[in-house]
DNA sequence: TTGTAGGCGTTATCAT
DNA sequence: ATGATAACGCCTACAA
């Protein structure tokens, strides 16, 4: 009856005092036993014993401010619903789960205002790093990374003298791969379908395609830009087939080439008889359409493999000096470029 | 030069100590002025500034430890592949995020095993609460749920007996109004392709459809099994075209239905001229199909901002009854079975 | 309004 | 091997 609390939490649950107590020993002890470091084998008996018979369970967050570290990591991501995020989280996430951590989840919605937000608040130290993958990389962005006391990894491209670890891929190649393949197929008018020119991998793929076309001797005029969405791939082959009548296109990512490929078959064309077409990415979406599409590979689940290694890397030795890792792309052929099945 | 720590953190980064210190005034007024509670112009004038000078961020583990809160709601998912889900995390996350705080997202892989390791694990308390929406459930999960010290919400069919708040949907009538709708349009030999019937909506879905075939005097013998997965989806239909010639087939969920449209194509079927398609769940994938697949809601979105509302209800009041919300089915029509385009 | 002091639950140090 | 004690960084009575 309102008797003061003894050992217990706050909230009436067991804490290492408890233990101590109904093993007879100190906390010290308690403790020791319960991180399996020492005790003599009647300390260890009794204060298992304790331990099991109140039903203890160790506090994360005051061990938490103990070690300074929480067994989280975070990962920022524009837009959850695209599966090339989802893949790269997947990958991230066992690497995480394997090294007894836990992934956190962030959705920026691409805003260059969020993201920052974010990665200032890696100042209040709730995570042990975090890896982003941002399509606009801003001054603010870079500040922000750099300021940040806890280790941040970026997927994407990032100035060369940013001394951030940051795993790459070469979308403008693997744009090239794309025509590349497409003229071999014996398409002349190659269109592509692109996101904003705004950010990164808009204006790396942008610079692949108009290559690549300039390369076989091409012009470069049956280009639309829309955002890295369905509805908008759809849209902007309606704009492109309003205008024009190309033989094959070139998407900026699967989401714009499976909103490209409804289009392409409500206005009564036929893929790849008609048109052919590749995206990018290579996320299931490209396997999950009929006809299947045909998509360049950037090896998301091996940047996000990467990318949670070169996290830990750093959070187990914060010396390191900045690593980048560069992922090739390559093209996977399906029956919409004229491939298999 | 090895001079002794004085006010900062063990990293270099100041604290409260290092604010005050540098504004003159105590570690009390220093915080008082942080957190907006008391303090006279002149020292909340010198407190701010100081803060700034050295750059001060609160640690947010001290704060957890003090506050016996994190700010963190984990939600424990099977696949987070299967559009449903990231449908539920984004109206989580909007919730959740509205209210200040962060998602943590666990994927499961539908092991109980690792559920329940999940669920135990929150006595750890490193997260304010929990929404897990179990594909199965077993006694240890109802277990682990009742004894967690922390809030838990689980969006799913559950024993009515198991005091904890949940969401659920009715996806046994959702199967009905799939197969009614087929029927209604002239199918008579109506398939179904589930999910594992080990499973809730597995076996919900099960007994839905094969009530609703059993009103209308047709038999239930054009079933197959397989998991929740495209992949499946498409072997299934393949198994089902391989023994019978149905005329329209509702699918346990979105990403089967998607896989059974690529069997119905593959083998030269139309949809819905030939067969009729029905999918589960009316995720974005229905829509990006071409044609796009009819589809039965259980309003994911809803789900998961009911889920995550009463979950932060729960935080704020622990005391509360444990709540039920039922979410109603809903058919939407698309071109797959015979609506517009 | 201000400062002192104690506690949140854990681990680490340092005598014993 | 063990126990008393001091952090970890923050917040908050309580007293001045």
């Amino acid at each position: 009856m309102g008797r003061k609390r003894l050992h217990d939490a706050a909230d009436g649950r067991p804490t290492v005092h408890t233990v101590a107590a109904r093993a007879g020993v100190s906390i010290a002890s308690a403790s020791r036993v319960l991180n399996g470091v020492g005790g003599s084998a009647e300390t260890v008996r009794r204060v298992r014993e304790a331990a099991a018979a109140v039903g203890y369970v160790p506090n994360a967050i005051a061990r938490s401010l103990q070690s300074q570290r929480t067994g989280l990591i975070a990962f920022a991501v524009e837009d959850i619903g695209n599966p090339v995020y989802v893949a790269m989280m997947r990958a991230i996430e066992a690497v995480v789960a394997e090294s007894g951590r836990q992934l956190l989840v962030h959705a920026t919605s691409g805003q260059v205002a969020s993201e920052t937000a974010l990665l200032r608040r890696l100042a209040h130290r709730y995570v042990d790093g975090m890896i982003i993958s941002p399509i606009r990389v801003t001054d603010s962005h870079v500040e922000a990374m750099t300021a940040s006391p806890v280790p941040v990894v970026v997927i994407g491209q990032l100035p060369d003298a940013v001394p951030v670890d940051n795993v790459r891929t070469d979308s403008r190649t693997g744009a090239g791969l794309a025509v590349d393949h497409l003229v071999a197929g014996g398409r002349t008018r190659v269109a592509f379908l692109n996101g904003p020119l705004d950010t990164v991998p808009g204006v790396a793929r942008d610079a692949g395609f108009r290559a690549a076309v300039a390369r076989h001797g091409m012009s470069a005029d049956l280009i639309e830009v829309g955002d890295f969405q369905y509805a908008a791939g759809r849209a902007a082959a309606e704009r492109l087939l309003a205008r024009s009548r190309p033989d094959a296109i070139v998407c900026a990512n699967d989401l714009i080439a499976v909103g490209a490929l409804h289009a392409l078959l409500v206005s009564g064309l036929r893929v790849p008889e008609d048109v052919a077409l590749v995206g990018m990415d290579d996320t299931e979406l490209a396997q999950m359409s009929y006809p299947q599409i045909s998509s360049v590979s950037l090896g998301s689940e091996i940047r996000g493999r990467l990318a949670a290694q070169l996290l830990l890397d750093r959070i187990a030795d914060a010396g390191l000096p900045p690593r980048r890792e560069q992922v090739p792309p390559s093209l996977v052929i399906r029956a919409s470029s004229g491939g298999g099945a």
